[in-house]
DNA sequence: GCGACAG
DNA sequence: ATCTTGTCGC
């Protein structure tokens, strides 16, 4: 069986890239939200080209998650995929998607981890920072810590933890099907987190926000 | 030294 | 992420 390779990535461009995630590390703040939010926002990448990157932000209403609003941006490609730097990469283009937004939403949900990475600084995080915005982030895949398979059935969640520190939650959104991995960005708190993508699942893997997102990103890059 | 590795 | 056919289960 094939394993994915990643690229041999510049040490000097690793070493600058690592050294502003620990410095945006220090503005990361893990507390509940000030109060329920109203809009919640998801967000998605999508590469029509391996030199182009197209950006979604959606606007949903909360709790109804009714579409509120959907903008996409379409930039260049910076810099490769390297794991563990994948903000680097997309929060450029997600930033001139964001602007585009006619209202603001309270929270974010992101795709990909939140304080779920090896130095506590996934692209969940990384957003939160530069927007100064409530974030959280919801990946389809691990990147790192350990976790016990949650029950099969909806709704059940086991803790992923790093080091015994609990970095993010696993969550069954689906019967039998493959759980989500949840993570605090900043200014917001695992079990805010937590509570959000389950009160925005709606019968599939993915939460509205994130789901939706995905979608309208396809819708986007047809229309090019 | 050998794996693992968001999107 | 992206490419890409068929196939299994409800």
């Amino acid at each position: 069986m094939y394993r994915p390779y990643h690229p041999p990535a510049d040490p000097m461009v690793v070493r600058d890239l690592t050294q502003q995630q620990e410095e945006m590390r220090t503005h990361v703040r893990l507390v509940p939200l000030a109060a329920e939010p109203t809009l919640i926002a998801g967000c998605d990448s999508s590469f029509p080209t391996p030199e182009t990157i197209l950006s979604v932000f959606v606007l949903l209403r909360y709790p109804s998650l009714e579409l509120v609003e959907k903008v996409y941006h379409v930039g260049p490609v910076t810099i490769p995929y390297v794991p563990g730097f994948l903000a680097f990469r997309e929060a450029p283009n997600l930033l001139k998607a964001y602007e585009k937004l006619q209202q603001k939403p309270d929270v974010i949900m992101v795709d990909g981890h939140g304080i779920a990475h090896k130095r506590r600084m996934g692209i969940a995080a990384h957003l939160g920072v530069l927007l100064d915005m409530p974030t959280f982030g919801v990946a389809k895949s691990l990147l790192t810590g350990r976790y016990e398979e949650p029950a099969p059935t909806a709704g059940s969640r086991s803790p992923l933890l790093d080091k015994g520190e609990l970095i993010g939650e696993v969550l069954r959104t689906k019967d039998k099907i493959l759980p989500v991995f949840v993570s605090p960005g900043h200014r917001c708190d695992q079990a805010t987190a937590t509570r959000l993508a389950v009160a925005c699942t709606r019968g599939y893997k993915l939460p509205e926000p994130t789901r939706l997102a995905d979608h309208w990103a396809e819708q986007f890059k047809k229309e090019l």
